[in-house]
DNA sequence: CTGAAAGCGCTTACAG
DNA sequence: CTGAAAGCGCTTACAG
């Protein structure tokens, strides 16, 4: 079943019936329609590999995902995955490793699928720097801002990280904590050439939350570097209670990492919020369904993704990049208890 | 960059260079050496879709997961991956929801991008009766046995989900549990039209390690049917609770439902293990996690994913289909509590 | 063992 | 508005 057999049962030509197929609006009216019939008729569907192999690109996107444990994008991607096949594309997607390089992945994809274009979700400063020159297709980079990084056929969509973890921190600010630990990140120092990865957004933020009452912040006594996976959370928090026994709150660079610090706390024999204190980052669905309920900055699922594929689906070569940012909720939990003062 | 470019640079006729790109036998050593040299040289990356073109079929395996949330399949799914990636091909991957049609997708799939083969990751019975005569590529029905089906392209790897079942209600009862309510599953009667399905296998278990003791087992008074979520599971188990205030305890068929299970628990007032004794299914890291930690039967991801792609990859065009099942364990959590006889 | 040539299914200037 | 033809990058009988 080829396009020559829809050609052959129309009486038109070949060329024609691929104008059809394609949308050209230089068809009269009764040719398309009595073509669309045919093809409606025989079932005909279009070889993609045909197709791109003219048109030098494929028809469908791809999806790059950084870290396999990551219930927020998983989320993200399943609705990304809706939007895009009711655009009527196609979607492969691709994991790396949360710390593999997701732009090396990108250029082996280009070279290998010709995707129309790519949507990153998470991604890393450094690798974009290095290698991003290498793919032209449009790209949205989602959950990670990509403005500084001026590449113009990099978009993006996020969440303000600095304020989301200046308001989580000031939440427990508010509640009375003074020794808040914090779990996650790439560092525990802020190094301004880290620019704008996530993790040192966020530790900004938490920095910002203690100059702005007038505390002072100590990134590397507070900080203990992590995984963004459960493991990871539990043996940071194990660290953190270790080498400071009067933390009286935590703050989790993610929810993830905060379920595997509920455990550390538990294991301890010290209970949440009772003993410590306990915040999240990115308001997954497990965060509600947690003994003690988590409290956590809930990042907007819907709108990263769905922002994210309308922006791709815009770009064409040539196109300027957009940066958009998307708000986010405080999700207070009884995972935070307040100090009497 | 094209195989014409290594033809010339080679002095050889692009027949010549793609039979050794090809690693076909009848070529020169000398010959293929200084070829594989210049597309060495030349970083040469041949163009899959003008391959996929002439062959019929593209050099990609595919993967089809069925349900977006669930933990055991993001677990399989990316060592399937990775041992994939390891042998040299490339992988696709499609979510299709949970009450969606896999068989339908796989379909689609296959006439889209024909890859070399396809990995289920879950599968409805139904759905392989009816559609399944459309699929020609070999495939691998994962964590679901496919034997009885009969198809000589549907392999499987699955864990013996009704002896796993039976294990897990066994622990419930030698702990002295009687009333043990059971959340999941597709209908909370014991069909044997239902065939193979998991959930039905699963209910068969439940009821044979009661029989196997000599208690009567009431399969629809003892269920509640339930989506794999933890939406599912908290509703599920809201409505246990209510209808059967007496019960001591509760088998989710799957760990995710558990967690549902134990907010749900924890919203009537009661506690786990103290009131309600809970036994999860799937083994899932978060399991190790939960506060308490769950008992639970764990399927072994890494054999699933490992015995899944071998199979796959050793199955060409009219080998026989193969049907493994791989061990699974039972393992003792704090959510249990062994009553007082 | 190697080359020349046909052809996979489609798209797109180029004529008309 | 439509047709005839070239060509995308590769593979594979067919000769030699």
């Amino acid at each position: 079943m080829t396009i020559k057999d829809v050609a052959e049962r129309s009486g038109y030509a070949v060329g024609t019936v691929s104008r059809v197929l394609n949308g050209h609006p230089d068809v009269n009216e009764k040719t398309r329609a009595h073509i669309l019939a045919v093809v409606e008729e025989l079932g005909f569907k279009p070889n993609n590999h045909a197709r791109s192999l003219k048109q030098h690109v494929s028809s469908g996107y791809s999806i790059i995902i950084k870290g396999d444990g990551n219930l927020l994008f998983a989320g993200i991607l399943e609705k990304m995955q809706s939007h895009i096949k009711a655009a009527g594309r196609t979607v492969s997607i691709y994991y790396v490793d949360e710390h593999g390089d997701e732009v090396e992945l990108a250029v082996q994809v280009c070279r290998d699928q010709k995707p129309l274009g790519i949507l990153f979700l998470g991604g890393n400063r450094e690798n974009f720097i290095r290698r991003f020159g290498d793919v032209s297709c449009p790209c949205v980079l989602v959950t990670t801002r990509a403005d500084s990084l001026g590449f113009p056929n990099l978009s993006s969509v996020s969440t303000d990280d600095q304020e989301g973890a200046a308001q989580a921190m000031g939440y427990l600010l508010d509640a009375g904590h003074r020794r808040i630990g914090i779990i996650g990140g790439d560092s525990c120092v802020i190094a301004p050439e880290m620019g704008c990865n996530m993790s040192q957004m966020r530790l900004l933020g938490c920095q910002r939350a203690f100059l702005q009452r007038g505390l002072p912040f100590d990134a590397e006594r507070q900080t203990v570097v992590s995984r963004y996976s459960m493991k990871g959370g539990y043996e940071a928090a194990t660290a953190l209670l270790d080498r400071w026994p009067e933390v009286s709150a935590i703050l989790a660079m993610s929810d993830i990492m905060a379920i595997g610090a509920l455990r550390a706390i538990h294991d301890r024999g010290l209970r949440v919020p009772e003993d410590i204190s306990l915040i999240g980052y990115d308001g997954i669905k497990l965060a509600a369904y947690c003994v003690p309920r988590l409290a956590t900055i809930r990042q907007d699922a819907d709108q990263l993704s769905r922002r994210g594929v309308d922006i791709l689906l815009s770009q064409m070569e040539g196109t300027r990049a957009v940066h958009e940012i998307v708000p986010f909720q405080l999700i207070p939990g009884e995972s935070v208890r307040v100090l009497e003062s």
